[in-house]
DNA sequence: CTGAAAGCGCTTACAG
DNA sequence: CTGAAAGCGCTTACAG
């Protein structure tokens, strides 16, 4: 492989008058650059990265760290690395997917051997024994995911406490006074997924505030459960006109399950959701809901990670950025059945 | 960051010796080595990577090309990227994962700038464009999917082959002799997806062997048309008695389609699909399968490109891989019922 | 506007 | 068994 070296020989002139010429430094005269650049196309240099990495302590590559949790609806993460790979290359990075069963020492040793620029963490707990890792290392980090204590991190997600009131206004809006709100397992939230209460909580609340009836529970994440436990609930609160989803697995199994009781959704029960679109398209589903945003996310928490790395003064203050839900309308949600 | 240097100097040896300790290539003293672990783990010492790759020309880093392709399932392609980060981890390499649109100049870019010390192609085509990119590379490579022309590379696939023929042999077994065959959408294969037809036309030749009828179709692979379709196959061919699924939306999509027609599987019809264990685990499909094996095919490919980028001698021969098509009954063959 | 030189942090022949 | 030195391929002050 040539190298700088090369470079300067055929054009004629020393290897830093080289390198400025390609990185445009400093100034060159045109008839200097234009045969730098002639060396450089007949020899086909690219710069050997880890070379520049040892000069400059930069190399271009951002760490993203994924947790695969059990009970976790893994087509979802690739919509948020999807997101980060894609953005990250647009803003001139490339990207080291890390996704060992320890994020903690995967954590160290990436960072300690410097081989990126900074990390992007998916999927962060409430209590995520990560974040004492990247405070204390010498790259800068974005979370994708709100813990109990951002402080001193840039953090994206989800306004879940806005989704949670949102599902309930706008089933109270057409009407709704008794309403079903099925949330992912209990497990998930004491594993850290915070986000499944304060839905819940901000549900709840809101619900108390409209005068409506909510009864929350917590659903199995997998079927045959799932869709079983559905089936129960319709028959515990048979006067429930509304039911809301923050459970994918329960999203996916419903349409069966309506279909077996001879219901459809608007007209007999109204329901909303919180899943990605693609998760959607990917299900088919025909439920109108939040959509949770995944490669937005995704690609927020690159720009700032990417801003943070490059800036000179390293005195910018950490955001926490939490996206307001959108509602995909998909239709099924209308006023109340009226009883007879 | 602490460096060789600052464990040579707290150790009170030359920096080669502190090397050489912590490498083991050649013999130290037991009292040495003592002394230079204990300066590494009071100044907690890493190895910088950047330097390390510029000294030996080895990154430890494995490039991963994903192709993200329209009318894919894309969940699928996670099974992949775990399969292979997971292994690759394993034995001692961390993954860039690479998502550009434009593979081939992702390809050049990473393997000229000398980031990685090897490569693996997911969802390889037929005819490739990254093919010739990648024989060039001086980096190793192993695909994952069949090309045409496979020559001096290093390939890892199912065996759709065998898979056609276990399809049509496990229901010609139980008496079926009526069968529908549905694959991917057409331009799957146009796009250069052969194992398509691969599976198809072994199906057919099979089935033709053993005096079984085969209606071969291409089918849409999203939601609702495909649904439409399943509905449509089954009025046009009422004799038939067994349904075979290279398609994995047409899996999603039946279990609704039998139930509105008041079938079920297998004691009305019998089933059986080609799609990944996980896949069937998120859908909760009830089929009878084939696996498709997508992590196992990942792993594989690591351990390949992993012997191969540590063989010193680089004469080893390519190999072409088929995995051997395994069935994961779910119950959902049995003899055809009989008819009156 | 350009060049000679130092330095980034490692590894590894070469000498002893 | 150990050390001094060269070299990997870049970038960037320092000098002119």
């Amino acid at each position: 492989m040539a190298t700088i070296g090369d470079v300067a020989r055929v054009a004629g002139v020393s290897r830093s008058t080289a390198s400025y010429a390609l990185s445009g430094k400093r100034s060159i005269s045109a008839e200097v650059r234009e045969k730098v650049e002639q060396a450089v196309l007949s020899l086909g240099y690219t710069p050997n990265a880890g070379a520049r990495a040892l000069a400059t302590s930069q190399t271009k590559v951002i760490g993203l760290l994924a947790r695969f949790l059990e009970d976790e609806f893994a087509p979802a993460m690739l919509q948020y690395i999807l997101g980060v790979t894609n953005r990250a290359r647009e803003r001139g990075y490339d990207t080291l997917l890390l996704t060992d069963e320890d994020g903690v020492s995967a954590l160290r040793r990436i960072s300690d051997s410097r081989m990126v620029d900074g990390f992007i963490l998916l999927n962060v707990a409430e209590n995520d024994d990560r974040l004492g890792i990247l405070r204390a290392a010498a790259q800068p980090g974005s979370l994708v995911g709100l813990p109990g204590d951002p402080s001193g991190i840039d953090v994206f997600d989800l306004d879940f406490v806005a989704a949670g009131r949102l599902m309930v206004e706008t089933l109270h809006e057409l009407g709704h006074r008794n309403l079903i709100l099925v949330s992912q397992p209990e497990h998930v939230l004491e594993r850290g997924g915070a986000y499944v209460s304060r839905l819940a909580n901000a549900a709840q609340d809101r619900a108390r505030e409209l005068g409506v009836e909510l009864h929350h529970h917590f659903a199995p994440s997998s079927q045959p459960q799932i869709g079983l436990e559905l089936a129960r609930l319709l028959d515990a609160h048979p006067n429930a006109t509304g039911l809301l989803l923050n459970n994918e697995a329960a999203a996916a199994a419903l349409p069966s399950v309506l279909r077996s009781r001879g219901l459809s959704a608007p007209a007999d029960i109204s329901v909303i959701g919180r899943y990605s679109d693609d998760f959607a398209r990917t299900f088919s589903l025909p439920y109108t809901a939040i959509d949770s945003a995944a490669d937005e996310l995704g690609r927020r928490a690159v720009e700032r990670l990417v801003s943070r790395i490059e800036s000179t003064s390293d005195a910018v203050s950490p955001i926490v950025d939490l996206i307001t839900p959108r509602i995909d309308d998909r239709g099924s949600t209308a006023v109340p059945p009226t009883r007879h």
